[in-house]
DNA sequence: ATTTGTGCAAATCGTTTGCATCTGA
DNA sequence: TCAGATGCAAACGATTTGCACAAAT
């Protein structure tokens, strides 16, 4: 939609940041440069914190850390559980599904309205659905 | 499909470790009774060692966690990612899709042949499906 | 100035592993 | 006997937290 990184996109950083109640600080804004600059992203703590690095962001593994779940209670990101021990965040929040590679641990995006779920039973009594998450997972098919 | 826990389980549990490659030992008969006793089962390594304790099974925390893992690869268990963090396991190895009710952290099967993914858009090159998980997560409705 | 965020390192949690001991075949 | 299993505690990797310092309002 819009571009990234230029005094505009620092003050729509800035507005996103305050809208959702988060102090618009540098490290904040420069992580979500990052996670929002290229459309839709898939990212754990560890990779965020390299990108980070590299881009002379100077944050800490920690507040990385910090940053993703407060992104995510903001609504900001979703967290994608794929497996255990290691935490995915997308920066997509809206209601789409995955593949996943497990042999690289690549996630990509499945869009909105391609696929399609049916046949659920009867949700216990006093529940309702919150949400549904599929995961396609991926193996080399050496074809 | 048969009772547990008589001396006819014990040689059934006998057979299937050793069918599996696996010793059939004091302790991993101790964890299959209490896996394969009552139909399908959802646990993890916590639960299980707890159950154990309570059986007077003598089996450390370890051997609970190493157990598990011998027996998700010799199949008889299935591994299911929901959360970072916690890993479940399924006595149910078959192709099927679960409950999640996040508020107990509770986890229910949703029987094979319902439940229906359709409309998964082309795999990238060289990929297959190897399996799809399906997280249908529940929350209190207040009904 | 006051409040909130950050860095660092230590603490924690779930899980794995090394090694001496024990046990099933 | 002897390979393979177990227990324990220490090691581990990912994540969280406590506290002194720094930055945002």
């Amino acid at each position: 939609m819009s571009g990234a990184g230029d005094a505009t996109s620092n003050s729509n950083a800035a507005e996103r940041l305050r809208a959702a109640g988060l102090r618009p600080t540098r490290q904040r804004m420069g992580l979500a440069a990052l996670l929002f600059r290229h459309g839709n992203r898939h990212v754990t703590a560890e990779t965020l914190h390299g990108e980070a690095r590299a881009a002379s962001i100077n944050v800490s593994l920690a507040t990385v850390y910090n940053t993703l779940n407060q992104f995510k209670e903001a609504g900001l990101l979703r967290e994608v559980a794929i497996e255990a021990s290691r935490t995915y965040f997308d920066t997509n929040t809206g209601n789409h599904h995955h593949f996943f590679v497990e042999t690289d641990g690549k996630l990509v995006d499945i869009p909105e309205g391609r696929l399609e779920v049916s046949g659920i039973p009867d949700v216990p009594g006093g529940m309702k659905i919150g949400r549904i998450d599929v995961i396609v997972r991926l193996e080399p098919s050496d074809t």
